[in-house]
DNA sequence: CCCTACCTACCTATAAGTAGATAGAAACCC
DNA sequence: GGGTTTCTATCTACTTATAGGTAGGTAGGG
């Protein structure tokens, strides 16, 4: 419907199909009647799915950066993983999985070029984290025994198992328990009442 | 190959490709040529691909049961939550997911009738989960603020996600970082050399 | 006048499933 | 036991729908 650019329609709508039913379960045929044109227009745009997944899967990569940035400015580590998780939070109030956890689970089905995107998009994240969490353990805002690479690495697929698990069963309450369990596991009290 | 018989070979080709490649990755094509049938003859085993699902669904829910009892048997909870998360780890070594998780991806996509049993087999797994973590704290054999529900409900995302993402990066790390982090919020130390 | 963003029309392959035939084993019947 | 029937597991042949993609044409704006 909202056409400002018929390609960004079609990214973002593959996007949403993708992280709602899975890479194998949608097609150019689907995109098509949505957005109101032929499937074979959608080849005007994207010459094959595969080019359409690798340009989604990118720019969900660039969208990850800008989130980093933007949480770069929050005053603290807390606040910073705390906004991480949120917006896995935000994700499955929409009913979606990550994009990134979607194609992972189809990875064995996903042509090659794809796959270097994707693997970024977790290295990225989980340096990211690490990075949170050996701040905080030296700034004395964290506190635990185990290595700061464990903690972190753990985090990541606890989130996206969440969100995949969610949709099934338990709704936001298996997320919360990750957040829970692993900030507690960095030593921060829960701030709920 | 072997066909003792040539139903529950169908079922077994048409699990580990589930657990390998996904529900919608795979077709009664596939299936017939694997273990040299024509397509028509595996309707004759299985009505529907939906109903094909839902058998495989169902015996890797009594497979399950069968997996809990025996580990009943073990002398500790620590050793039963191991036994757990061993079991995960031999699927991932088989380079495939957990059926569950596979099935939990694809949830949008699936008939209503295959909800049930992957429902019922998250509950079940988590309710196990809290019972010996419940019971490990008791007994004094686990240390830990959180209740007993969270700490639980937190594994078994972790475990789903760790095996989804290691088949991109991280191979077997990521599920031994969600081991240990677990293992410590429970107060357990690491046994490993 | 040419480029952008569409279109119609087509193609090949696959998916899922149905209908009906058949070969061989088992059971049943006197 | 011989003959008949029924059952099991498979086959061939077909159908309908979809998936992904190509070729070539066209309307309208810069």
């Amino acid at each position: 419907m909202p056409t400002a650019d018929r390609r960004t329609d079609l990214l973002d709508l593959a996007q949403g199909m993708i992280q709602e039913r899975g890479y194998n379960a949608f097609s150019f045929k689907d995109l098509a009647a949505r957005v109101g044109i032929k499937t074979a227009s959608v080849h005007y745009h994207f010459p094959s799915k595969g080019e359409l997944g690798l340009q989604v899967m990118k720019r969900y990569l660039d969208q990850l950066e800008e989130c980093l940035r933007t949480w770069a400015e929050l005053p603290s580590e807390t606040a910073r993983l705390r906004a991480f998780v949120g917006s896995y939070r935000d994700t499955e109030n929409q009913g979606a999985i990550c994009l990134c956890g979607s194609m992972a689970s189809d990875i064995q089905t996903l042509n090659a070029p794809i796959h270097s995107p994707i693997n970024r998009y977790l290295e990225r994240s989980e340096q990211w984290v690490v990075q949170c969490v050996q701040a905080g353990l030296e700034s004395g805002e964290f506190l635990s025994t185990l290595p700061p690479e464990t903690l972190a690495m753990s985090l990541l697929p606890s989130l996206q198992g969440a969100l995949i698990l969610s949709r099934v069963q338990g709704g936001g309450t298996l997320l919360t328990a990750v957040e829970q369990s692993f900030f507690a596991s960095l030593g921060v009290l829960d701030e709920r009442p």
